[in-house]
DNA sequence: CCTACCGATCGGTAGG
DNA sequence: CCTACCGATCGGTAGG
């Protein structure tokens, strides 16, 4: 558990705004008053917007990580894993929905360099799907005529969620994860 | 055929810039400059840049509406009207790029009575997506469990489309279309 | 459609 | 972490 100190109160802030609101339309001014503090201040914590911003990929990009990475190692077969890889997914964009926002949005609004780290880093993401597509294919289980074209038709679907899902719907994020992993592998299925 | 005016310049103008870097990163001196004239001159053609913007939306909402309404009208089965709707909303993606990203994307960045003017754009067309579920339900060719569900599990993937196809790459938007078109039936295919 | 400009706001800094 | 402020830039307007 990390310390709850200004500096991540500052971080906390920004994701919660750039997710509202998107990286332009949100002011150093609005980040300060939302973490209790003048703007000016804010320059004794952070070098930059734009750092606070990769930051916050960076955090997020390590979320989802850490939460599907795991489930590869398991000893099970390539349907539960990619279950349980549906489940950890949608986990993580519905317990850090801002975060999981600005990671996921491809912001066309910042420098070439950071919109450059961002996308190295939701393609090393990216990997450990196509591992499981492969996992699957190799053992018979499923049918992947184009592997990348699969995991961007599977993943957009899975990611699109972040656009609609609200918590305190109709569905929890339990019961959305469920009835993905059924879609999901009807198209996968290869009986 | 639309008239090439000055005015078409400037819509088109800022829906290219729109796409490339986000309404609230464009500005209006960009607009006018790759309009080619200067920024004060611009508001004797729009009353505002986020009028602009409504254009933008309204006219890609009519380009997605005009070539996937008549489909559903076509005397066909469900499952070749569903794969000719794909491959017109994949059409409209590849020939209106600009125009598609600006009406697809949920820009956080508008007023409010701009973003609920945009999503109810969306919402009616997103209908005649729900319209050719329910008929192929109604032809027990399709299984739906849950219809709103299924469509936005498949618009995600349609959608998600723009955020990495590029004209000239490993495969033609053609392409994309009919390998799609066999994803989305496996989703739906009740047999 | 241009010239000339406005009030507001932006990200960021100096000095304490 | 605050006070006080900077140069730049923003969307938009007046008058021609």
């Amino acid at each position: 558990m990390a310390r709850k100190n200004r500096r991540d109160a500052i971080v906390e802030a920004a994701a919660e705004l750039f997710a509202a609101k998107g990286f332009r339309a949100t002011t150093v001014r609005d980040i300060a008053e939302e973490a209790g503090i003048l703007s000016g201040s804010l320059y004794a914590h952070i070098a930059t917007k734009e750092d606070l911003y990769l930051e916050i990929v960076q955090r997020a990009a390590q979320d989802f990580t850490r939460a599907v990475e795991p489930v590869l190692q398991e000893p099970a077969g390539p349907a539960a894993k990619l279950r349980r890889m549906i489940r950890a997914h949608l986990g993580v964009i519905d317990g850090s929905r801002a975060w999981a926002r600005v990671y996921l949005d491809d912001d066309s609004e910042l420098s070439q360099d950071t919109r450059v780290e961002a996308r190295r880093l939701r393609r090393e993401y990216e990997r450990l799907w196509d591992a499981v597509l492969e996992e699957g294919v190799a053992a018979g289980e499923f049918r992947v005529e184009d592997e990348t074209l699969t995991r961007l038709f599977i993943l957009s679907a899975l990611n699109g969620i972040i656009r609609w899902y609200r918590p305190g719907g109709r569905l929890s994020a339990e019961a959305v994860a469920e009835r993905y992993v059924q879609l999901v592998l009807r198209v996968l299925k290869a009986d």
